[in-house]
DNA sequence: ATGGTAGTAAAACTA
């Protein structure tokens, strides 16, 4: 099919963001658009927005925060939402699209707020039911991505200080493990294959730093991540920071990249 | 060590 494009954006408010949105879809043109953090329900997610430029969009909101949707260039052979377990359904955390050539998993992961609330118990617990969604559901020999807002800066390369930084919900051992435990079931960064040890590459820079984009006071906690066969097909991972930089810009940036499919 | 800003939505709560 060519190549393949995917990006992902924390929008922080899709209604918000549409004037960054709407553009970047004209001129990228990506295959598959995800997004997290709407914060729109599902009656009033801008559908028509998106249908105009030629894709279709797929979405789960609640009131006030969380949110996510995917949109795409081709009919999904299936959509489903949430993780699918015993716990709480989550469905406007998570947007799984099945794909002619490929699946696409959309996750934006609970932040946690601090290592002694139940909300940073709840966000280890998340990965672990995570990759149960992923052993009960796929392979890791099949084509499989799985992008969006993680809340983990994995490396000290992945902050702009991480001696101040250790100990924060998005940059801590515990963290760290979780992650690697869902990476180990078969999925690998795309953007570290492109840019190994490369220092300064952010998709976060929060809106409460005084300049933070100028002083490069950022984290990178936005990914994509692919399996096997498909990490061999990718092109290039790059940081847009358009967003960030726009008026009324969004804290993160977005993340694109491109698979020869 | 705290607070800084932005979003939703109408006072806090989330990040």
């Amino acid at each position: 099919m060519g190549t393949f494009r995917i990006a992902t954006f924390n929008v922080n408010s899709l209604r918000s963001r549409l004037h960054i949105v709407l553009p970047w879809l004209s001129r990228y043109e990506p295959h598959v658009f995800s997004m997290q953090e709407t914060k729109v329900v599902d009656e009033k997610f801008p559908r028509r927005e998106f249908e105009e430029l030629g894709y279709r969009v797929f979405f789960r909101g609640v009131k006030q925060h969380s949110g996510v949707a995917v949109a795409v260039r081709e009919d999904p052979r299936e959509v489903s939402f949430g993780l699918s377990d015993d716990g709480p359904p989550d469905e406007e955390r998570l947007i799984c699209l099945k794909l002619p050539a490929v699946t696409i998993i959309n996750t934006y992961i609970p932040q946690g707020r601090e290592r002694d609330d139940p909300q940073f118990t709840y966000k280890l617990a998340w990965f672990r039911r995570f990759r149960k969604f992923l052993e009960r559901f796929f392979t890791p020999q099949e084509p499989l991505i799985w992008c969006g807002d993680l809340n983990v800066a994995p490396e000290n390369i992945d902050v702009h200080d991480p001696k101040r930084l250790l100990g924060h919900v998005c940059f801590t051992p515990e963290v760290w493990e979780v992650f690697s435990y869902v990476k180990a079931w078969g999925f690998y960064d795309v953007f570290r294959k492109h840019h190994p040890g490369e220092t300064g590459q952010y998709t976060f820079f929060d809106y409460r730093v005084p300049k933070a984009v100028e002083r490069k006071l950022g984290w990178r906690v936005d990914h994509i991540l692919a399996t096997e066969p498909l990490l061999k097909k990718s092109l290039h991972c790059t940081i847009d920071m358009g967003p960030r930089l726009a008026e009324k810009p969004s804290d993160h940036t977005i993340l694109y990249a491109d698979f020869a499919l």
